[in-house]
DNA sequence: CAGTGGTCTAGACCACTGT
DNA sequence: CAGTGGTCTAGACCACTGC
């Protein structure tokens, strides 16, 4: 039976360095999304430490929303849901409360050189160009808000083969299934501005009436930007609650 | 040496029903802010269950932010800061990047029935009086945001007896010492609107100008209302960021 | 130096899942 | 039923704090 060594910082306490080691393999898509890790047996003896502290390691990852622990069949690799998204706080005036994805009408696509915003963000070169989606993305047929979406043409060519009507509701499992790009984490800044004639029209608000701004950087598990997006949708229809102490 | 029985629910673990009691202690002002808790190890004997137990239930209150470990020091009673509050992401044009408390300048005082909101968050009867203030809140003298709050008149009595002048710049110390009621957390709510005629006034900008409206209920460690607040600042200034996964 | 929390181990028993 | 994670215990040693 092989123990694998922990290298990494020798001043780091044990659980923290295998916690790095474990995000290290999933991080290299050793462990896919929705697949189980080994056992805290078989980790405890892989790496030669004992079973608490790989609890601990394991605890630390949970936190992160990495991993999710089920009880009586092992510990998974969760995919991240972005149910916490600034998204979520447009009023979708549903009664009943229940999560509805809205339906998506792509707009255009092409293939440019992306504004400073998008290129500083996804950390390309000068000359790097993007591909560029424009959607529209409505609930029972009215619009809820506008997407413009940035995509690194290096990784996200194979998307140029794809006939925009076949372009799912949802976008990150279609990057996964055509690019093997699988988005792990997002940062997103919300910011308020008064609509552009374009934006009113597509939105179906008035002119200079207030919009809520969504910039969303997307990132994999390397925590590389993959995505760079800009949504804009109704003020009137915004509403976001945090909890603090 | 005397061990104190967890009540509570059998059902639950030990660490669990351990984190409610000490909770329950906090939430009594047994223990007030920036003091110490007990030892780990009294607490293990106190309450007669491992060290590894208590550590597992004060991790849990220190997850939830209610205390604070030091190493070789103790634990201690965390005075909860706003930090993460959404005030916070009025931009506060100061290239310098630190943390600058806003002045404070009281508008008006007054005893008087609450409007409906206000009434239902602090859970009032229909009877009930508040105290409302006013306020205006200004950074190197230009307008941030206008605040108005209703405090509960059973409560915060004692705040009628001080002269406006000399209320601070932070008004939860002044709680704390005037009235003895301790702010713990609180939840805050963010819409947009556009602004009516006073509060363009008030904060120097166009009417009808798009306008983030704040609104908070904050509470005591026993999680029952105090403090209802509603904060308008310009939404030209606001910028709000989250991490998602 | 004594006392605190921080790390790590080792092992017992329980509760839940799938077969 | 065997195998998984969940709880709980007990004790060793370390790192930091304050006197």
């Amino acid at each position: 039976m092989h123990s694998t060594p922990l290298g990494f910082d020798e001043r780091l306490p044990l659980y923290q360095r295998l916690r790095d080691a474990l995000l290290e393999r999933i991080s290299a898509g050793e462990w896919l999304p929705d697949q189980s890790i080994p056992t805290e047996q078989e980790l405890s003896n892989r790496y030669n430490v004992a079973v608490g502290t790989v609890r601990k390691a394991v605890d630390a990852l949970v936190g992160e929303g990495l991993l999710q622990r089920v009880q009586g069949r092992g510990t998974y690799v969760r995919r991240p849901d972005f149910g916490g998204s600034l998204f979520r706080f447009f009023r979708q005036v549903s009664a009943s409360g229940e999560v509805r994805v809205p339906q998506s009408q792509i707009l255009a696509r092409s293939l440019e050189t992306p504004p400073t915003a998008a290129r500083q963000a996804l950390g390309l070169g000068e000359e790097e160009r993007c591909i560029r989606l424009e959607r529209l993305r409505l609930l029972d047929g009215k619009p809820l808000f506008h997407e413009q979406i940035w995509l690194p043409h290096t990784r996200f060519a194979a998307l140029l083969d794809v006939d925009p009507e076949d372009f799912g509701n949802l976008l990150y499992p279609f990057y996964e299934a055509h690019c093997e790009q699988r988005i792990a984490s997002a940062r997103e800044t919300l910011t308020v501005e008064t609509a552009s004639a374009e934006v009113a029209a597509a939105l179906g608000v008035d002119a200079s009436s207030p919009v809520v701004v969504i910039e969303r950087i997307a990132r994999g598990y390397d925590r590389s930007p993959l995505e760079y997006r800009l949504s804009r949708g109704g003020a009137a229809t915004f509403r976001y609650q945090v909890e603090i102490s």
